[in-house]
RNA sequence: GCCCCCAUCGUCUAGAGGCCUAGGACGCCGCCCUUUCAAGGCGGAGAUCACCGGUUCGAAUCCGGUUGGGGGUACCA
């Protein structure tokens, strides 16, 4: 299915991959495979203050991690970089904003403005003062030749303003229909190369935008008061005119533009507790779509197929963790058993490393405890909060081994009857089937409560209240430790009590 | 301040004039299952569709205004 359809994703490599640039990738994505066209990945590094390595390689490893996967762009997990518009760092482009902006300079559809940041932000002091609009004045504007020789003979080498024309720009919107915006508006003249040279964001997006022929620039809510000044950009340079799509915002629980302050925006952190990309891909892309139907457990593939733009929300989503857990739980509960037991061996073993368990279970271990655990995470990371019991030592505390019903003396009772019970069960059918029956008919001749017998039972074996069913999880302790544990438990109580 | 955008249960949303006494999901509450915790099943509370006017036989859906919220206002991206 050939497209002429071109999207991109273009981040800046000025801090983690984030939540937000996530989410407006995925849409691109999902737009791309739905139609048969092309995404690609460029990215934005000209802020050479801010833009680290690092950055750039947990960005493109997280798109990358997600599934969110490009036709053009720089290379990741070993791939090298592909496609006709190379390269994709904008870096490496600098000769092509150099020619575009020689271009408007020679069209007069930009000048040098020679002005200092002194200057400038005196200008924008005065007009804050006189309850105006920030906007540079325009100063620059009309120098003449002999004007700007002066000022290089100075050794100023100027940056460069594109002169904005009066007058209504307007485009309709895929997902908000017609805006229109009159440059009045825009703040006046704009920079778009910095007097070192270094070309600008609103510069870069339209040159590289129309080098790469994208046809559709699908970004988020933030972007929409910079579209006139990208328009009249496109308009100078004498390119076709991409189509515009601007997606609500993902917005802090307190409804705000999202933030580091008030939310987790690094997509590493989700995956470092153990999220899914089935569940953050799909938890994304319901955050201001939707599939019209009552689904809401579907994969990338599924999504891809059903979605369109004409059904994204105009309205900003707020994140909602829990129900992003939830459907984390949901895909946990749908992954195939290696698949699953792939996906815990790392978070088992950073948390060996971490000292929060002694040791880290091997796959046979974890294979075999999937039936115990699989519906009890709703990270990959809560494994050791459902069965760490079983990887770490046990330190009996007597103030939580007593059942609510019960006293410490009856406690005691209920622990050594339980435990001769268990030790003269014949060790080779130590199974979950065949421990209960005991301890049921000792349930039963004393006249207690099964939950309270079992409950001590657990409080002593694993040290918690809520665990996997107790003799599933008496079998995966393994005889000796259950008996060993039980002792300690009644030691404990004795020497309290 | 100025410009732009948005507005359905607490949250994510369905809804594109009559099918809506507004549906689903998360969360919450209750019941069932049950040795605890989950998972699952069933049920419940929860939205006068921000408000006010209009258009229409009929409006959550169309129009205008108000209010509220958000975004933008850099030699950042």
């Amino acid at each position: 299915m050939p497209s002429d359809i071109r999207v991109r994703i273009a981040p800046s490599p000025t801090g983690p991959l984030h939540i937000g640039t996530a989410r407006t990738a995925l849409f691109n994505y999902l737009f791309a495979r739905h139609a048969g066209g092309t995404f690609l990945l460029r990215l934005e590094d000209t802020d050479v203050a801010r833009s680290t390595a690092a950055f750039e390689k947990d960005i493109l490893d997280g798109l990358h991690w997600l599934g969110i996967t490009w036709d053009e762009g720089p290379g990741v997990a070993g791939l090298e970089e592909a496609g006709p518009f190379a390269p994709y760092r904008q870096m490496q482009r600098l000769e092509l904003y150099a020619a575009a902006a020689d271009v408007l300079l020679a069209k007069d559809l930009a000048y040098r403005c020679y002005c200092t940041p002194e200057e400038l932000e005196a200008e924008r002091r005065a007009r804050e003062a006189a309850k105006l609009p920030p906007a540079y004045s325009g100063r620059c504007a009309n120098l003449t030749a002999d004007e700007r020789a002066a000022r290089e003979a100075d050794g100023r080498r100027g940056a460069i303003r594109f002169r904005v024309r009066p007058g209504v720009v307007g485009w309709n919107d895929l997902v908000r229909g017609r805006v229109e915006i009159d440059t009045a508006n825009l703040g006046g003249d704009f920079v778009i190369v910095r007097a070192d040279g270094t070309p600008l964001y609103h510069f870069t997006v339209v040159v590289d935008d129309a080098a790469m022929q994208i046809s559709h620039v699908i970004r988020g809510e933030d972007h929409v008061s910079n579209t006139p000044k990208h328009i009249l950009l496109f308009e100078a340079l004498g390119h076709p005119m991409p189509v515009f799509g601007h997606l609500p915002l993902i917005l802090n629980p307190d409804g705000t533009k999202m933030s580091k302050r008030k939310s987790q925006t690094a997509v590493a952190d989700y995956i470092a507790q153990g999220f899914t990309r089935e569940a953050l891909v799909n938890y994304f892309a319901f955050l201001g779509w939707s599939p019209g139907t009552e689904d809401d457990v579907l994969a990338m593939d599924e999504i891809a197929g059903r979605f369109e733009l004409e059904k994204v929300q105009k309205g900003g989503a707020r994140f909602d963790r829990e129900r992003l857990e939830w459907l984390n739980g949901q895909w946990i509960r749908r992954l195939a058993d290696d698949d699953l037991v792939a996906r815990l061996l790392p978070f088992t073993e950073a948390a060996a490393l971490a000292g929060v368990v002694d040791r880290a279970p091997g796959e046979a271990e974890l294979t075999a405890l999937l039936p115990l655990v699989r519906e009890r995470l709703s990270t990959l990371a809560s494994i050791t909060d459902v069965v760490g019991f079983l990887w770490r030592d046990l330190a009996p505390d007597p103030a939580t081994l007593v059942p609510k019903r019960w006293d410490p003396a009856t406690t005691i009772g209920g622990l050594t009857a339980a435990r001769e019970a268990l030790a003269a069960h014949d060790p080779v059918t130590w199974e979950a089937d065949e421990l209960e029956p005991p301890l049921r008919a000792l349930v039963g001749a004393r006249g207690w409560k099964a939950g309270d017998l079992f409950m001590a039972i657990r409080m002593a074996v694993t040290g918690q209240a809520a665990t996997p069913p107790l003799f599933d999880v008496l079998v995966a302790l393994g005889r000796e430790r259950v008996l060993a544990r039980i002792d300690a438990a009644v030691a404990a109580l004795r020497a309290a009590g």
